[in-house]
RNA sequence: CGGGAAGUGGCGCAGGUGGUAGCGCACCUGGUUUGGGACCAGGGGGUCGCAGGUUCAAAUCCUGUCUUCCCGACCA
């Protein structure tokens, strides 16, 4: 059992808060709502990143960089897109320091003041068409295909590690198209691209689905989201996708001349991921004891533990435990051998475990007679003796098993915490319960708000695959064409 | 941004009627240990979040400020 780490049963919000600072993954800073994320938790995201850009790369995109500061005349530009950013963008005034001339220390310069303030980018859309503007002449020019990794700033009032911080990393991808029909498909693929990514190597169960329009992203005429339901109950927004028609493209004229020889505006998406998912990851997989991470995730997929009395003891184990590290390299498996002689087994035990270490196999005096190795399962717990010459494909296959059994696990969490309710009062009772709530809607933003202030409820997605059997609203009563997914999130 | 709580060696905390800081863990040295967070002995480390103020004297009292946590508002 981990030592001070919080039960999620006790505190669950606290539980997150403890594992994610005793494992390593990242800590608070002296900045209100920053985080240092701190190596073991970048390796995590190092690994998000590397198989996300491979990902981007096969379906025809390319990276690239935009600045950090937005002149704030082109953020003006497209006006839902301001209004729902500006309430939480920081601004750049000045450009320079001076001591102060009372000796106390460095003020503001205000001789030094910005022409035109820089908002730091809550997002990229503005400097990005600004820039598309000049790319695009002909419909040869189509289509741009791009990507970037960044740091982006959103002044947040409540923040918490991952979930939701002032400052966050994420990709950004960004596509102007000639048709349509392009773009959708574009802004389709995309969030299908998330979903398989976080399903198949997150071990993460998604639910693909689309909008409402008051939780669309400012500047989109429609959102594609993967949306996932949490240990306690709450639902997490894991990815979004936009299709935004040709909004960004009319507010910073971006035009092409196509085949017929006519000027058209082009048609754009976005769609990111941020460093939000090391929060769904970590909410998903893991227990009183720590982290749980699925083995295409973990930075370190096995551990070896060497258990001995004495250097003699060491001396006899030791090439034992190299042969077992060079083989498991070998068939390219992420391996660390700890033979640090600062800390003992147990410890050794209790610190792989509380930072999620899918297998540790501890070799001792007592498996060199016997030609052994204990093989122990993070996500079990459960412990195995295995013949040394069949170590290595013991481990492939419990790797594989593991990864298949944690997404089992929160898939049949998740499909058990979707709960259809057709009157009000099992809808807030099934609300309490926790997991989405699938119930009919009248389509309106007005009955969405109400349901919102009534329940603090939000409508999380409308289900891509969803049957579309009408029924009747559950707030109002009024027709309404299918079901949608409610949940408190995050 | 409102309401509440808290900030004291790396971590967790005590001290608080003002008199210059202590405990547990961690750390360092030596020895014994090592199959689920070892033990004994010795040792090092803190301008008490920061800035002002009251006072002969401030961790302690006052004011401001920053950060964190909880609740709310806000949030794609």
């Amino acid at each position: 059992m981990a030592k001070n780490l919080t039960t999620r049963e006790n505190d669950y919000s606290r539980w997150y808060n403890d594992l994610v600072i005793q494992a390593d993954l990242a800590d608070n800073s002296g900045v209100r709502g920053c985080m240092i994320v701190k190596p073991y938790g970048f390796a995590i995201w190092e690994r998000i990143q590397q198989e996300l850009d491979s990902r981007f790369k096969e379906t025809g995109h390319v990276n690239a960089y935009f600045p950090l500061f937005i002149p704030k005349s082109h953020f003006s530009k497209e006006a839902d897109h301001v209004e729902g950013f500006a309430k939480e963008c920081a601004v750049v005034t000045h450009y320079r320091l001076k001591n102060n001339p009372n000796g106390s220390g460095i003020i503001v310069d205000e001789d030094a003041k910005l022409e035109e303030e820089l908002i730091v980018r809550p997002t990229s859309e503005t400097i990005i068409w600004d820039t598309y503007k000049k790319w695009v002449q002909s419909y040869r020019d189509l289509p741009i295909m791009v990507n970037q990794w960044a740091n982006v700033v959103r002044w947040e009032m409540r923040t918490r590690l991952f979930l939701r911080t002032s400052e966050f990393l994420w990709q950004e991808g960004h596509t102007a198209h000639a048709t349509e029909k392009e773009a959708i498909f574009e802004s389709q693929q995309m969030i299908d691209v998330y979903g398989d990514f976080v399903e198949e190597y997150m071990a993460i169960p998604v639910i693909r689905g689309t909008k409402s329009s008051n939780e669309r992203f400012a500047g989109a005429l429609e959102t594609f989201c993967i949306e996932t339901l949490m240990q306690d109950g709450k639902a997490l927004q894991a990815g979004t996708s936009h299709f935004l028609g040709q909004n960004f493209a009319k507010a910073f004229d971006v035009k092409f001349q196509d085949k017929d020889g006519g000027m058209k505006f082009v048609w754009g998406t976005s769609w990111g991921v941020s460093t939000r998912l090391m929060g769904a990851l970590i909410m998903t997989h893991s227990d009183d004891n720590g982290l749980v991470l699925p083995p295409k995730l973990a930075p370190i997929q096995v551990v070896i533990i060497p258990i001995y009395r004495g250097e003699k003891e060491f001396e006899e184990l030791d090439p034992v435990a190299l042969k077992v590290l060079k083989e498991l390299k070998a068939s390219g498996i992420r391996v660390k051998y700890d033979n640090r002689d600062t800390h003992k087994p147990g410890w050794k035990f209790n610190e792989y475990e509380l930072k999620g270490v899918p297998l540790r196999i501890a070799l001792g005096p007592r498996d060199l007679e016997k030609g052994t190795a204990e093989v122990a399962r993070r996500d079990t717990l459960s412990k195995e003796l295995v013949k040394l010459k069949d170590l290595s494909d013991h481990i492939k296959s419990n790797l594989s098993e593991i990864q298949v059994q944690l997404y089992a696990k929160a898939k049949k969490s998740l499909d058990a915490n979707i709960n259809p309710a057709d009157d009000w009062e099992s809808f807030e009772s099934a609300l309490d319960k926790g997991g989405f709530v699938s119930a009919h809607w009248d389509g309106t933003s007005e009955t969405e708000n109400k349901i919102k202030e009534m329940t603090k409820a939000t409508i999380r997605c409308i289900p891509i695959e969803n049957k579309k059997i009408s029924g009747s609203c559950i707030l109002t009563g009024k027709p309404s064409k299918e079901r949608v997914l409610f949940a408190r999130a995050y």
